[in-house]
RNA sequence: CCUGAGGUAACACAAUCGGCAGUGUACCAUUCUGAUACGAUGGAGGUUGGUGGUUCGAGUCCACCCCUUAGGACCA
């Protein structure tokens, strides 16, 4: 059978052809059953969201995680990888919402919660089609026939087998958190919804600094000890002055520098006492009143003298009490205390900071240390609730503030600020200090433009927080790719970890199988759809019902599920859903509906040794696996992880449809092929670095890398068909094999076995880079290069046969190394070898085993004795470009100064090489007996650094003066007494590199310390013989342009010219055999023929077949 | 504002423990080829983002700053 040939490399197509031969063959299935089921790499797949169309950045991510996955397989690894879909969250629902042109407000009105949710149910798997296109096309290896899919019954089961793991040990607890939150709308707000473009908007507010009166005890006495008059109080700024009826607390810095200010209050020119930061002092205070006469001050002064009468770290205000702002309603428990909180600065404000628990986050956080609890009163139903409720307006007993709206949510004009009329009772009652317009920057509802609230509002939370040191520990355990993201940005994160709030008021999603009596005295959670129907039947005989488990357990059925508490009351469900990165921290154990089905497969798949994703996911998916395997089963989720970065275009801008930079995926793999863009990728940058993508490098990976690789299998192709070569020979031992043999093998070994480490520490971007290196520069541009003639020229010798094995090992190897990045070149390079010999018993490269390196064959000194091969004939080749001398005139001579044996004994095995490869007659070693030899030297910085410290520098200066006597002298002797400023340090060989320079009366050229000489000299023989080379060079060239086979035979004539007569008499019979001649002729009259041009001589020559 | 990653020739990337700043592409010139979508040879191209520091010696270590990018905070 023959090795089948090209017109040209055409990666796409060859993809076509091996996507239709592994769907038949079914190869990705055999790769995975035909391995053991005991010894396994388990992978997860991070389901995406099938809701919005695949990015070229898929394309990135996906072929990281093939790639490893195949690697291990060919490590005869058993890698299932199970597909998934993300299919809940906020973006599915927002694009339902603009596809009805409907939102959140006209569910249950407009339309019902069970239309909504079906037509989510639709919209979810719009573009799956486009990503299993794309899935296959680029050659990602993953089962899309059995997806889980986080919508179905089975997968939302186990997620309440989880939650309610996770209940019964005590982390699941419903509290108040304070949250973006949009009266206008009725909605709380994600982060996420917060992060849309346009929410952050600079307003003009009215801001308010107010006073808080100190009460005077034991612990404020020193305060009031320097007083002379008026009363004490802490000053604080905010701009939203409608949370201060809600003050429960002022905040100070530990460290801070504050002091106490005795000053007039402007407003009602009292005689005041003021702390604030001291740093701040000159925010509020005009300087040059410092001096001022506090006697002499009138009411209607301009300036208002101030003066400094104590100053203290904010530590000892830590508890002092002060009175409340605007007594409307009076809080339970310990309140008006100060505090010390990690986030005060004296940036703004005054370094005090007006705490209000109902509504910051900061706020909420700080109290919750102290035990003082956010300003609450009782609804109509006796639930508490703050002083502003859901629609943004004060509620009643807040005096004349009662049911007033706190911003102007509904567009009224006649709406009042009620900062300004806060602030203006403040200032009557001697309780504001200063009040302005604040201009800042305000996170306002992305849908209503209405200005957001920061709102306690009721969630469900795992109280991840108290397993954060687990977490932490258990994290040291994984090992990330690249490391600092695992120790930086998720290690920082797991340190100040808050705990996780689950809920979500939305529609579309997991429903929280949690039920609640009104008063919440009794709960029950739910974690099976078993436990379900017993708890609808106890249900059913208590209350009277006819209930039944709902067949799908979303919204709007579960919500209709009552149940029964122990007392005989009726449940209700908890009606939030649970926040998505929930469902998707599930799937190690959802995707196999554990512990209802599967229970052998869940634990010989859990933990993953491999997961994959965009950096994006650390406080994503890489979190809730981590967080989820942790607090369920105390056990990491996955043992290795890459997260890869992001994928920019090529001037490291993001990728955007705005600014139409995106690049497509389906384009690109039908220009470039899969493999191109594959290797592109990966060998470009390392994964984790973004990449600028550029379609030029594409271009160049196609050329370089698959155009070489190519070349190099076609031309082996064409002469082993003609040879006949099908591998039926026992292979030829190595030590009979040519040097250059044993060498190309040696670097294919210990390139096996870098590569395979490389692929085992997840650094794909070195292996790629090796392997490339291999082809280009050894196997392409030496190996073959050299040897040639060793495939075209003779009879099939056990040198030539040589030959054949030792490319096709190369090949087949490199086929090998290089299928996990490119699975389909690889593949049709393997086939197209394997199915000419028949060597190995195996239909696919993908159902191969990683080669194993043979350690016998390396040999390291080889290695570097090709190495000067191959920059010897580069000086050579060098010179003669300087003299203008063409590589087909041969040359006498080579020089090359010898320093030591072994370099000679090295360069002696590879002496007939470099002479064949540059065309030289003959190479002659200069030892350095006569001073021949001109040499450089210099200080080896690195020993003589540390010996010599600051001397060096003078040091380096002699040395460079060195004579040639002084090297002499030093090489004679092995050691050098060198003195400087004063000191004297005795010196050896070691101290010093020395190399060759020049050897003076030749033509000489250096790289490194490699030196050659060259004789230029052409004797009439050398010339004769140049010129036979020519004549051989244009005959065949004719031969190429007349289209004859390079098996043709032929007869020559050539019109007969001095110059050439020379070159004919000697080398006729030379010229012959080259060209497959049978008669050379010259002729003196010759009709017909092409006309041929040697050094400025025309010439005509006929050529025909013989 | 905080944290992580990065900034080296036109472009993409190297440079081990601090020890002579390199490779590839592109460019210019010369040239070769019966495997070539190659190859060979020479050339040009650098204040290693900036400023300071440590050191005999810094792309590398330290400090500060600038820019790109991601994530987080955005509060009073």
């Amino acid at each position: 059978m023959k090795y089948r040939t090209y017109k040209q490399l055409n990666l796409p197509e060859i993809d076509k052809e091996i996507l239709e031969f592994w769907k038949k063959g079914k190869i990705f299935e055999r790769s995975v059953s035909e391995k053991p089921e005991d010894n396994t790499f388990v992978f997860y797949e991070g389901p995406p969201s099938a809701n919005g169309k695949p990015g070229i950045h898929h394309v990135m991510a996906r072929t990281v995680k093939d790639l490893f996955c195949r690697f291990h397989s060919m490590q005869g690894k058993r890698v299932e990888r199970k597909g998934g879909w993300d299919t809940h969250g906020l973006p599915i629902e927002l694009s339902v919402e603009k596809e009805l042109g409907i939102t959140k407000e006209d569910i249950g009105t407009k339309i019902t919660v069970y239309e909504y949710n079906q037509k989510c149910r639709e919209t979810v798997m719009r573009y799956k089609d486009l990503w299993d296109d794309l899935t296959v096309k680029m050659g990602y290896w993953v089962d899309l026939d059995n997806p889980y899919i986080t919508f179905e019954n089975e997968y939302i089961e186990s997620v309440w087998y989880l939650l309610k793991r996770l209940y019964d040990k005590d982390y699941l607890y419903k509290g108040y958190t304070i949250q973006p939150y949009s009266p206008a709308a009725g909605t709380g707000l994600s982060s996420h919804e917060l992060n849309q473009p346009g929410t952050y908007q600079d307003v003009k507010d009215t801001s308010a600094v107010a006073q808080f009166k100190v009460v005077r005890d034991a612990k404020s006495e020193f305060l009031y000890e320097k007083v002379d008059k008026g009363e004490v109080f802490f000053i604080a700024w905010t701009t939203t002055p409608w949370t201060l009826p809600s003050n429960m607390a002022l905040a100070v810095g530990k460290k801070i520098d504050y002091v106490l200010v005795k000053t007039y209050n402007p407003y009602t020119k009292l005689r005041v006492n003021l702390i604030l930061a001291k740093d701040l002092l000159g925010k509020w205070f005009k300087a040059d009143a410092a001096a001022l006469d506090f006697e002499a001050y009138q009411a209607e002064d301009k300036l208002i003298p101030y003066q400094v009468i104590a100053e203290f770290k904010g530590n000892v205000l830590e508890m002092i009490s002060y009175e409340q702002l605007l007594p409307y309603q009076k809080p339970e428990g310990e309140a008006f205390k100060v505090l010390i909180g990690d986030f005060v600065s004296t940036e703004d404000g005054t370094g005090i900071v007006h705490i209000a628990p109902s509504f910051g986050a900061d706020d909420k956080r700080v109290g919750d240390k102290y035990g003082i609890d956010a300003l609450m009163v009782m609804d109509e139903f006796d639930n508490p609730m703050p002083l502003v409720d859901k629609k943004g307006k004060f509620v009643e007993g807040m005096g004349e503030f009662s049911g007033r709206y706190v911003k102007n949510y509904k567009d009224n004009p006649d709406y009042r600020n009620i900062d300004v009329d806060i602030s203006i009772k403040l200032k009557k009652e001697n309780k504001a200090f200063n009040v302005a317009k604040y201009s800042h920057n305000y996170p306002h509802c992305w849908r209503t433009d209405k200005p957001i609230l920061y709102y306690p509002l009721d969630s469900w939370f795992i109280r991840a927080s108290k397993l954060k040191e687990r977490m932490f520990e258990l994290n040291k355990t994984i090992n990330w790719k690249p490391a600092s993201t695992g120790e930086g940005r998720f290690g920082k994160w797991l340190e100040n970890l808050q705990d996780w709030n689950l809920s979500r008021s939305r529609f579309w999603g997991i429903p929280l199988p949690i039920w609640r009596t009104e008063d919440g005295e009794h709960e029950k959670c739910i974690g099976s759809v078993e436990e379900l129907r017993l708890a609808i039947e106890e249900a059913n005989k208590v209350l009277g019902l006819n209930q039944e488990v709902p067949k799908d357990l979303h919204k709007p059925y579960i919500d209709e599920v009552v149940l029964v508490a122990a007392n005989g009351e009726a449940m209700k469900r908890e009606s939030d859903l649970i926040d998505v990165w929930f469902d998707s921290g599930s799937m190690p154990y959802a995707q196999w509906h554990y512990p209802f089905e599967n229970e052998e497969k869940f634990k010989a798949n859990f933990p993953a040794d491999f997961i994959a994703e965009g950096v994006d996911q650390t406080r994503g998916w890489f979190y809730s696996l981590h967080a989820i395997a942790v607090m369920a089963y105390d056990s990491v989720a996955y043992k290795n992880v890459v997260s890869n970065g992001l994928v920019l275009d090529k001037d490291g801008k993001k990728m955007s449809k705005r600014l139409g930079n995106a690049v497509d995926p389906f384009d690109t793999l039908a220009k470039y092929g899969s493999d191109a863009t594959r290797w592109y990728m990966i060998s470009n940058a390392p994964p984790w670095d973004n990449l600028k993508f550029d379609l030029n490098g594409l271009d160049e990976v196609r050329r370089k890398f698959f155009g070489t690789l190519y070349n190099t299998y076609s031309f082996f192709a064409l002469y082993a068909n003609i040879d006949g070569f099908d591998y039926k020979e026992a292979d030829i031992p190595m030590e009979e094999r040519p040097e250059i043999d044993r060498w190309i093998i040696s670097l294919l070994n210990s390139l096996i076995q870098e590569v395979e480490k490389d692929y085992a520490d997840y650094e794909a971007t070195n292996a790629t880079r090796k392997i490339q290196n291999f082809v280009d520069e050894h196997l392409s541009n030496w190996y073959v290069r050299l040897c040639r003639r060793r495939f075209w020229k003779g009879e099939y010798t056990q040198d030539k046969i040589a030959a054949y094995q030792t490319l096709y090992q190369c090949l087949v190897t490199v086929a090998k190394l290089m299928a996990p990045v490119a699975p389909f070149f690889s593949e049709r390079l393997y086939k197209d070898l394997n199915n000419a010999t028949q060597k190995e018993n195996h239909d696919s490269v993908h159902l191969t085993l990683f080669p194993d390196a043979d350690n016998k064959t390396i040999d390291k000194i080889l290695e570097q004795r090709m190495d000067y091969a191959q920059r010897i004939s580069s000086l050579v080749l060098s010179l003669r470009k300087k003299e203008k001398i063409r590589v087909r005139q041969p040359l006498q001579k080579i020089m090359l100064p010898v320093l030591d044996d072994a370099f000679m004994n090295q360069v002696d095995g590879i002496k007939d090489l470099v002479l064949a490869e540059v065309n030289v007659k003959n190479l002659e070693y200069i030892k350095d007996t006569g001073g021949l030899i001109k040499k450089r030297i210099k200080p080896n910085f690195k020993t003589l650094g540390r010996r010599l410290g600051k001397n060096m520098k003078a040091v380096a200066q002699k040395i460079a003066a060195f004579t040639q006597e002084d090297i002499a002298a030093l090489e004679k002797n092995n050691s050098y007494t060198l003195q400087t400023n004063g000191e004297s340090f005795e010196l050896t060989l070691e101290d010093f590199e020395i190399s060759s320079e020049d050897i003076p009366g030749w033509l000489v050229a250096n790289d490194g310390n490699l030196t050659v000489a060259l004789d230029t000299t052409i004797t009439d023989e050398l010339a004769a013989e140049g010129m036979a080379k020519e004549l051989v060079n244009r005959i065949q060239n004719l031969r190429k342009t007349k289209d004859f086979e390079v098996t043709n035979k032929i007869d020559v004539t050539i019109q007969n010219h001095e110059a050439i007569q020379a070159a004919v008499a000697q080398f006729g019979d030379f010229v012959c055999n080259e060209v497959l001649a049978e008669n050379l002729e010259l002729s003196e009259s010759l009709l017909g023929g092409d006309s041929i041009e040697i050094d400025g001589i025309e010439l005509t020559i006929a050529i025909e077949k013989a």
